[in-house]
DNA sequence: CGACTAAGGGAACCCGAGTTCCGATAGCCT
DNA sequence: AGGCTATCGGAACTCGGGTTCCCTTAGTCG
């Protein structure tokens, strides 16, 4: 058996390496920002960044892989959610805060071409999937504890209701290309927890 | 003031010109199915179109616009719903449908190659929110028929139920990567129901 | 049915993304 | 501090996607 060398960056991470990556993440957001997931070419990201070309192709290879590993970078710093004693408040501060994100010109633009990396990459599908299971599990929190509120019916999944919020938002988003508003947001959370009262996502 | 030439294929539709336009859009159907957008490139789909290079990137030039002129051709033949006397089932039966599709091997990769494209592309996009506003606006007719028969609220937004069903099926789908089953479009259905019985979208 | 010309297609060409090679730089361990 | 070597990076190379040129085929109209 021939021992596999180890993923370059990974013996050394500090200093220069880790420069480099910052450099490189930077980047590659930028592009994916101004131009989209398929203008994502590496020896473009390494000019930007101040970075030999041969580095980035050696470390990354692939734009997927590249987009990857700017999914994982994104996912380490999460934004913590609200507790207003509400579940209805809660939701709706998460269902604006996704509004205000895909709403933003950079931000928006950013998320439709690491969404389109992810379909065009299983490894970038992977990081998008551990993304927004990080972001689901965050805000959570907020209907496990109006369940023991009482607010919402006992054994109510909870990641289901988040999603919920999400969902229409994106489906917006993404599927009809209609401009979202503060207005959407309300309802996507007034429609959850709608059909969490009415028990549609109670176990069993 | 120069003429500006016609569109290649629009002076001459008929006959050869047609022939070649659906053998392409088969190919492009077939490679976007296998290997996805980013595979996505003219000379492999001429080639297995048994087509002229050079014609398709005359008359479509890049993968976006190929996409774009897929999904226009997708969105004239669609299925037509159902209309069972209860929204609820008729939404669950849009819900079901939904679900086949995104799971069939086949379809489900073409729809994530055929959103990759929207993502990516200008034109690729218009055409996807012209494709599902046809989706949307053949089953809003449950919706209405509801409303008059008193199922739902008065001025219940007919595009906005009929939006919120698939919504969390596509989060599913793209965003967290869960496998989807009938259960999922079981509970789309419900929960899409149950925020309109609470007037969620009722207007204004 | 014949003429006009839109559309198709073969072949050579060009250019830049991606690869390879090897020397330079700088982490990390003792 | 010193040495080992992981990692970076410049430069030359290749290879195939995309373009151009021009001839061939076949719609469309009278």
């Amino acid at each position: 058996m021939s021992a596999m060398p180890a993923a370059p960056g990974s013996v050394r991470p500090g200093g220069r390496t880790a420069r480099v990556r910052e450099a490189v993440l930077r980047a590659a957001g930028d592009v994916l920002a101004e131009a989209g997931f398929e203008a994502l070419d590496l020896a473009e990201v390494a000019r930007r960044a101040g970075v030999g070309k041969t580095t980035v192709y050696r470390r990354w290879g692939t734009p997927g892989t590249l987009a990857a590993d700017l999914l994982d970078d994104m996912a380490t710093s999460s934004a913590a959610r609200t507790d207003t004693g509400s579940v209805a408040d809660d939701l709706r501060a998460n269902a604006r805060l996704v509004v205000r994100t895909l709403t933003d010109p950079r931000q928006g633009r950013l998320f439709k071409a690491l969404i389109a990396a992810s379909l065009c990459d299983a490894q970038a599908a992977e990081a998008l999937h551990r993304f927004y299971a990080v972001r689901i599990a965050e805000w959570a929190g907020c209907v496990t504890d109006a369940t023991e509120r009482g607010e919402l019916p006992a054994a109510t999944d909870p990641h289901a209701v988040v999603a919920a919020v999400s969902a229409p938002l994106y489906y917006a988003f993404v599927n009809t290309g209609r401009p979202l508003t503060d207005t959407d947001a309300d309802r996507a959370a007034a429609a959850a927890v709608a059909a969490a009262r009415a028990g549609v996502w109670q176990a069993s």
